[in-house]
DNA sequence: TATTGTTATACTCTATAACTATA
DNA sequence: TATAGTTATAGAGTATAACAATA
């Protein structure tokens, strides 16, 4: 399974490649509205559950250290983008929920990415995309059980 | 298209975590040998041809600013892994080749990487894999006719 | 004691401009 | 002039440890 290695070929510099300039094209997307990629996917995910998302889910939602959340979140709450309050029920865990101006920007945002993905995607047959999307989520995030929140994507394909 | 966006169904959010995973695999697995992912891919590429690289050359393959090809270049000479000589034709490249210290080097490295990709692709199907290594390949370089360097290698794939 | 968020710090990666030497 | 390489620098991303507030 080792032989005769071209890195053109390499799966890991292959995704690391891929990914840089698929972020490097929504990151130029999202500039007009003074996003990055980062803060643009905390308002996504804020989007994702109406009674507001802690700093510890967005954490390992997005696969960063909680510390390197704090400066996301102070960023879009002194835009006014998100509220970031403490909850009731637990007071050590801040609640961060988009403002309504956040959902405005979040949705403008969501079509700037999409049309920067489509740059790079939209020449791709669909199912191609969908097979891609359900193994990088395989190995994106290797311990969960794929029937979680998946559970008809069913390639078994050839 | 742009529907009912969860960002875990984000193709260049998944592009991101996942590559960041393999990355961050990759290079634990070469710490030992006291490589990263970059300098690893310089010397990966040096084997490739026998008259050497140059370092513009290295800069396009890798989606890399030519200025930081150097510093890569720099510490893979000092170490004595590669030899960093003006060509003959045009002083003004530099063909770098690996020494024969660096070739032990990098077939150990390749092992080690190998291990360290089996880690997250050993479980998915090949032709999964095949697949998701010709997307990658469309999407990280847009503007190549595959079939340019590709008549060589002749993997019998599809 | 354990967990959430926070601060601070250092290191790597990325991007850019200006300089040199060769052509 | 144009190109390959180099230097310098600033910004963004990443990783870690220590701390305060709350459970």
């Amino acid at each position: 399974m080792s032989v005769n290695h071209s890195l053109a070929d390499d799966l890991g510099f292959l995704l690391s490649r891929a990914s840089g300039v698929v972020a490097r094209s929504v990151s130029d997307a999202l500039a007009p509205l003074g996003l990055r990629v980062r803060s643009y996917s905390v308002l996504a995910l804020t989007g994702e559950d109406g009674a507001g998302v802690t700093q510890r889910r967005l954490a390992v939602l997005m696969g960063l250290d909680p510390s390197q959340v704090v400066a996301l979140v102070d960023e879009l709450e002194s835009r006014g983008l998100v509220t970031r309050t403490p909850d009731p029920a637990d007071r050590r865990n801040k609640l961060i929920v988009a403002t309504e101006q956040g959902c405005q920007v979040r949705s403008q945002a969501q079509q700037l990415v999409d049309q920067a993905h489509s740059g790079y995607f939209a020449r791709i047959p669909q199912g191609d995309l969908d097979r891609l999307r359900h193994v990088l989520q395989q190995i994106a995030f290797p311990d969960e059980t794929p029937t979680e929140h998946e559970a008809e994507t069913s390639t078994a394909g050839e």
